[in-house]
DNA sequence: CGGTTTCATGTAACCGGTTACATAGAAATG
DNA sequence: CATTTCTATGTAACCGGTTACATGAAACCG
């Protein structure tokens, strides 16, 4: 690979001024520019970025620290992010964490050796990343870290409550809502926004906590079916959990939407492909992943953000799960 | 941030000491070491990875250019990169070219510029990437390069005769292949493995193409039921098409596995929600991730690999799309 | 005991960019 | 025309590691 002393050698100019050609900043002399210019060209040059970095300090280079990319929320998100670091001529690293502390505190390292300019994190380990030891700016997605972290999530308690105003407008009226982790705020918002409203509305429902594991929910839900026969509306924490239920429930011979309406939430690609498809509360994924990275550089580059929170509304997609009208 | 020469002069040595601590080469005394590693503890010292990039040229750093993460099955195969990447102390780069050349060249200059010591490609441009003016070790995944670049997929031949087999063997004498598109070597495999079977068993059968664009095979798929209402067996070329077809089927008053059979392609996860659950012919995805990047960090480090092509053995995993027995 | 190894350590060049500072000549100013 | 200002360019230090080479001391050896 060329460096760009060879440059500065067959355009007969100095390192300096190849340097500011390529910058674009001081004065180069319009005949010296083409001059260099061409022997870029010739050399076919490219500058290399690690030099620069150890310079400058700055790689734009940004870490995503998220739990597991198979999840289809974070493929989602991921794919956003990246779509939106490219376009602003950064780098995306992926680091799945598993939810494991140590795994994210070793690519907390990894990234900080990295020169990384800065860190999206999905994380429940809220003590650990306070950013005064951290050293590089970072901006926490969906679950929150600490009140002077930049923060972005939908507004799952408007979530919850449009799930449950959803199944009794629908006509259901033994609600069940099988919610997410207790440590997980986003599924503490959900639970709120539901139990808000069958509260006021003096409904019967059951709650239920998933941990999240596909795995462990099939006995949860059949446990469900077994002990409440009679429930005839579920709102699950998740989409994933949504189609666990479908699937018990068509297993048993139970009609959705008929006798069961299901309403699922996050809004993943997957849910259409289901037959019945899943109704859902969806999250605006692109637009978090994209928002997530604009606050993120803009921390970076500006050194401050507008605003430390950011909440972006859900939306109620209808499908099949749920009746019509 | 401390450098090597804080840690120098906290512990009264040269830098070169410092480093041959670091690296653990050269001799060091016992004692200077442990003075030296004081130092770094009081420090927390961690190297700057970027400055031993510079020098030492290998950055650890991994590319993985992929069509697109939301893909289920590179969503795994990402997964599973990442997990073996990080294992061997690499980093993980995300690009998603969405098969588009430009992008694709773009990140593989990006990943120059920043001196990756590899790159694991899933492209279809063959010409374009022979690693001549690369500069870059290679290693194509599921979909070849070249001849000299080394390239891991799995068995789709076999797996397109598993496929037919099953169906034949479970009853069904209506054959459809919906396969995917002509560019796709791994799709053509999986044709030639269907065809040998039906020729031979002088089945009668019909073949689609699907783009692999699920927005587009649902008009596919519809057709396909209107023209030939007597098919009784379906092998899709991916699970993301069978569950599209299961979905038609179901919603066509079709029964599912009785008056028709689905095969599946790829083993995805997500394959076991739907209800029926999807049969399927189940790529080694994670074993494929895996020996990719151990082929890739063999490259890297060998500067030669055992064998240029690997191809791994696909499984049938009966679920309930097709008959018991 | 002198000569050769081996060990422990330091000095400084190097990787490939960027930029502060210096300088010479041209242009502007009074 | 002398002085100041501006433009174009070069020199060399710097970023933070690694390592070739040098050096002095200790260990070994016949």
């Amino acid at each position: 690979m060329a460096t760009i002393r060879d440059v500065a050698k067959l355009a007969g100019v100095s390192v300096a001024t190849v340097s500011r050609v390529l910058n674009n900043n001081g004065n180069v002399h319009k005949s010296t520019k083409e001059v260099v210019q061409a022997a870029i060209t010739t050399l076919n040059y490219r500058p290399n970025e690690i030099a620069r970095t150890l310079y400058k300090k700055n790689s734009r280079l940004l870490g995503l620290i998220i739990p597991d990319i198979t999840n289809p929320f974070f493929t989602e998100l991921a794919r956003a992010i990246e779509d939106t670091a490219h376009r602003y001529g950064y780098t995306m690293v992926l680091c799945n964490t598993d939810e494991i502390l140590e795994k994210e505190q070793h690519y907390m390292e990894v990234l900080k050796q990295r020169q990384a300019d800065g860190c999206l994190m999905i994380t429940n380990e809220k003590a650990t990343f306070l950013d005064e030891e951290l050293g590089i700016p970072i901006v926490a997605l969906d679950r929150p870290i600490h009140s002077h972290i930049p923060f972005i999530q939908a507004d799952h308690y408007q979530g919850g409550k449009i799930a449950a105003q959803t199944l009794l407008q629908k006509g259901s009226t033994q609600l069940v809502h099988i919610r997410g982790p207790k440590y997980l705020d986003s599924a503490e918002a959900r639970y709120q926004g539901f139990l808000d409203v069958v509260e006021k509305e003096k409904i019967s429902y059951h709650i239920f906590e998933s941990s999240f594991q596909p795995r462990n929910d099939e006995f949860l839900i059949n446990n469900i079916f077994e002990r409440f026969p009679e429930i005839d509306g579920v709102f699950a924490a998740n989409d994933v959990i949504a189609v666990s239920v479908l699937k018990t429930a068509l297993h048993r011979g139970i009609s959705v939407p008929e006798d069961l309406q299901i309403i699922g939430y996050d809004g993943i690609l997957f849910g259409q492909l289901f037959y019945p498809s899943i109704t859902t509360v969806a999250q605006p994924i692109y637009q978090l992943g994209k928002q997530a990275v604009q606050m993120l550089i803009n921390l970076i580059e500006k050194k401050e953000t507008e605003q430390k929170i950011c909440r972006l509304p859900v939306q109620l997609v209808e499908r099949d799960t749920t009746r019509k009208e």
